[in-house]
RNA sequence: GGCCCGAUGGCGGAGUGGUUACGUAGAGGACUGCAAAUCCUCGCACGCCGGUUCGAUUCCGGCUCGGGCCUCCA
């Protein structure tokens, strides 16, 4: 069934919604930075992935034949993006004295099984860094001219590109300096007027001046930068020193720099320019604008890559368990281990707006639980109605195009839950029809509504102190004890579950549940 | 210190120049031996001070508070 609302997508470096008109006809090429597979993920991680899954799906959902990169970083990415510090993979495999390799697979199975439980889509590929050092080194060799050495390894000029940082939206005077520079650079470069020349340069350096004595993080991380925001191609090994990942390269052994691997791999796996690059809000500020000057360097034009920028906004945590410096924070894992089923986290992301920011709370995400339960027995009252006609009822066809404005509004699935809710709260209308619209719905939501079932939602949380053997004899005791009416012995029952951690509910067929433990 | 963003009911969170979604929690009802679950119904909010306007929660300015980034992060 074909879709009538035009896609709007908010592009991060126009600051604003645009339309989407993919590069290659009926089909979506979207990548994804993934993690750098160091740690564990924590759920705020995990909020990225349900993010551009949520995109995948509305892609497919309005027709386009989606074809998704996700990218898993196993070298480069420093302990600083302003490239000082350690590689994260050889920093985790010194303090753990395990392999590079080890330390990967561990993380990237974890990772893996996070995706999983959240009922994310495979993408069409994972990339691996360590598998594209040949086309990296390749990559960077068509770039060199934008590059100059240092004792540290190949540099990237940010000035030699245009409009350098419009992505993080850098200060006025920043991207003024940044522009003045690059008028200077022209102007030489053109060999024009003398005194054209003369007249630009004293601009640079007013502007520079400008700013200096402001504090700018990104400044200086490495001596002899020419730019401050300039930034590793290659991190060459330091003289007398040995690496577990180092290949050979022109610029003498080492490793590539971080923000080498996703330019290198979206242009092998999608072609520049792809459709849409999804990532983080914190990349929009240094890891980003690095691609794009890399893929304006490679391209030798002002196009950064993709056409549409887009990235999630943060989950915010009050209790300060997500930082990863602590030894232990918020996981998939743990929410599961309190009793509380992973798509209730996907649910919890689904009713704020990615842009947003999201707070993170134990009731918020009960809520989300208790809503999802609710979700899924609706679904389920109308699963026998399940068939292969078209949806024809009008007031089923009205929510449809509502659940697309809404979707189709930069994605807007606070909204497009609400109209999942109406459908299934409507009473006397075709059921056949409301089915098929929810599963087409949650073809875009991703909750499983289809598969789910409630029995599935009553996870025993690991501190339980009974098993669910133990509670269904005590159950078969009670309803005896009811049959007899013999309610004192039956209250007893209840009240010793109840202490135990288990709700009873007579009138439902699901017929207990656990108590969850926050 | 610089840059940026935000402030909506108990909690979470959409949206809007004029009647303020929705979820969850709460209240009442139906059902139940009683509860619970479920279903129905119903309260409850737009940080403060100005400005623009017939009218502002919505636009503009200031203030206060909170958050993010610049320094590991999705």
């Amino acid at each position: 069934m074909p879709t009538t609302t035009p896609l709007h997508l908010y592009n991060s470096l126009s600051r604003k919604a645009e339309t989407f008109r993919p590069v290659h006809k009926g089909q979506a090429r979207v990548y994804t930075c993934g993690p750098t597979v160091y740690n564990y993920p924590h759920i705020g991680n995990m909020r990225a992935y349900v993010f551009a899954d949520t995109l995948g799906r509305t892609l497919s959902f309005k027709g386009y034949h989606l074809i998704h990169v996700i990218n898993i970083t196993d070298v480069g990415h420093l302990t600083d993006d302003g490239d000082a510090g350690e590689d994260k993979l050889e920093k985790a495999a010194a303090s753990s004295s395990q392999s590079i390799e080890d330390i990967a697979n561990h993380y990237t199975q974890a990772y893996w099984a996070d995706i999983d439980a959240l009922n994310i889509r495979q993408p069409e590929r994972w990339s691996i860094a360590t598998k594209f050092i040949t086309q990296m080194i390749e990559f960077a060799k068509s770039i060199e001219d934008y590059c100059y050495p240092l004792k540290e390894g190949l540099y990237f000029d940010t000035s030699k590109v245009h409009n350098y940082g419009l992505l993080a939206g850098l200060s006025k005077a920043e991207k003024r300096l940044s522009e003045a520079l690059y008028v200077e650079q022209q102007l030489d470069e053109a060999a024009l007027a003398p005194n054209a020349r003369a007249a630009a340069a004293p601009i640079a350096r007013i502007l520079e001046a400008e700013i200096e004595g402001h504090q700018f993080g990104r400044i200086n991380a490495v001596l002899g930068k020419k730019n401050a925001a300039d930034f590793a191609i290659w991190r060459k090994t330091p003289p007398g020193e040995t690496r577990q990942m180092e290949w050979d390269s022109p610029w003498g052994k080492g490793a590539p720099g971080w923000h080498l691997e996703c330019s290198v791999m979206s242009e092998k796996l999608l072609g520049l320019p792809f459709d849409i690059h999804t990532g983080g809000i914190d990349h929009r500020e240094i890891h980003h604008p690095n691609e794009i000057a890399q893929n304006q360097a490679f391209c030798g034009g002002d196009g950064s890559g993709a056409n549409i920028w887009m990235h999630n906004n943060f989950l915010i945590d009050r209790t300060g368990k997500m930082s990863k410096s602590a030894g232990e924070f918020l996981r998939l894992p743990l929410l599961v281990e309190k009793g509380v089923h992973p798509l209730a986290y996907r649910l919890m992301c689904l009713q704020a707006h990615y842009r947003s920011e999201l707070e993170f709370s134990w009731d918020n995400l009960e809520a989300a639980l208790t809503r999802l339960k609710r979700l899924v027995l609706g679904a389920q009252k109308l699963k026998e109605h399940e068939d292969e006609r078209d949806i024809t009822h009008p007031l089923i066809v009205q929510a449809r195009m509502d659940f697309d404005a809404a979707i189709s509004d930069d994605l807007n699935t606070p909204k497009a839950l609400t109209t999942l809710e109406q459908v299934i709260a409507m009473k006397r209308v075709c059921e056949g029809d409301r089915y098929r619209l929810i599963m087409q719905m949650d073809e875009v939501l991703g909750l499983d509504l289809l598969h789910l079932d409630r029995t599935d939602l009553r996870i025993r949380p690991a501190a339980a102190t009974m098993t669910e053997e133990q509670v269904t004899l005590r159950l078969a005791q009670r309803q005896e004890a009811r049959e007899t009416r013999d309610f004192e012995r039956s209250d007893a029952i209840r009240d010793a579950l109840s202490a135990a951690g288990i709700d009873l509910m007579d009138g439902d067929p699901l017929g207990w549940e656990w108590r969850l433990q926050l």
